[in-house]
DNA sequence: TTCAAATGTTAGACTTAGCTAAAATTCCTC
DNA sequence: GAGGAATTTTAGCTAAGTCTAACATTTGAA
């Protein structure tokens, strides 16, 4: 079964909103940039293929063999985005617009080959888990830095890639994975964390905070 | 302007075609293995955006902007197969397959980090001349094995990477560029070639020799 | 030089994946 | 629990690129 890039990039984004099981057409489409529509349209696509179950107005859940598939996109583009900034040196932005296109078409030697030359990493260069290649992928147990309730001693552990441009910024601040963070002071819902990265001052907003998973070394 | 991958297939095809300066609608099928119409469908449009100009019933010739596309094209073509060979160790017939996929995705950054890499190569695996940014190329001037006539002594420039089965075997039996090759006895039209390869003797036939390029270091 | 074979083009249909507009359904508020 | 708002789906269109069948043109052989 050869699936189109639209399939891929469905699977791919459904598996990635999934967190409560069902995924919703407009998430779906928003994620996509496509009206819902053509969303509802391609979810038919993948039912009548067994790799989503749908249920009319009520969202749409990956089965085994889809979840599968979307695994192994998603081991590509892992794959892929640790090669071009370990071994090309291109930044982290740049890399992932690259995997985006590069997941598609990249065979299972290939893969191999890279896996094989980076030593088989199990994270890629934001923090994020790779997929083996039987469809396993690491589970996470950490927490926001938005969560930060101010005082804690915290370490990063990765970086959502989901907003390109956040993932430049945070780069530049030095919110990578490893560094560690001491949070000073936190404000509520619309407000403002105050940090030190390594040492540095900076003030940085809730909103992009989301993005930033950490690993508790010391609780306030 | 955005060209689609199909767009990009037939500029490149056509210029590979483009030996007598025009080429016929039943060439370009063939090669892309596309029914006549669809050829003809395509060179329209090619034609609507200047890239071809297209004598109907007399076939179609590159534009200046389409040839330099089609160079384009060529040269993330065997960047990425020399890159493929000798980065990630993969195989000619295997690199081959997978740049007609990447020729379509590389970035103009990776295309500038895999020719670093590589030094700036001129050539590609086989001996084909890579491209310049700028899209200039080397005209070669060898002669095909097959038109050996007996007694002369070759060396190997290139082997064309038209036929993926035969780019394997050739490799087998050492027929790459820098090989040294003596041809024994060579036998008309429908024949064989005597030849000894790097001093191993071997029987090949006229018509795969007519994809082999050799420069002469001694007439017979 | 004529006419059949070969080649090329036109016509019309299909598939994929997108869109807008309108209808159906669910959700939420009062 | 009724009704408007939000969400989802259906209906119908479009564009790219493919196909087959039919028509047009060129070529080549008698």
């Amino acid at each position: 079964m050869t699936l189109s890039e639209a399939n891929q990039d469905y699977l791919k984004a459904i598996y990635k909103l999934r967190a409560h099981g069902t995924v919703t057409t407009q998430a779906l489409a928003e994620r996509l940039k496509v009206a819902p529509p053509s969303a509802t349209a391609m979810i038919k696509k993948l039912a009548a293929l067994q790799l989503v179950t749908h249920t009319p107005y009520y969202g749409v859940q990956l089965t085994p063999t889809g979840e599968k598939i979307a695994l192994e996109i998603i081991r590509h583009h892992r794959l892929v985005e640790t090669y071009l900034t370990e071994v090309l040196g291109l930044g982290w932005d740049q890399a992932h617009i690259e995997a985006e296109r590069w997941e598609h078409i990249l065979s299972e030697e290939v893969e191999a080959r890279m896996d094989a030359a980076l030593g088989s990493p199990t994270r890629d260069p934001h923090g994020a888990a790779i997929p083996t290649l039987d469809g396993e992928i690491a589970v996470d147990s950490w927490t926001r830095l938005s969560d930060a309730s101010g005082g804690e001693n915290l370490i990063v552990r990765r970086v959502s890639d989901e907003d390109t441009e956040l993932l430049g910024h945070l780069r530049e601040i030095g919110l990578v994975p490893g560094a560690r963070v001491a949070v000073r002071r936190a404000v509520g819902a619309e407000g403002t964390l105050h940090l030190e990265i390594e040492g540095t001052a900076q003030v940085f907003g809730i909103a992009p905070a989301r993005f930033v998973y950490v690993e508790t070394l010391s609780d306030p």
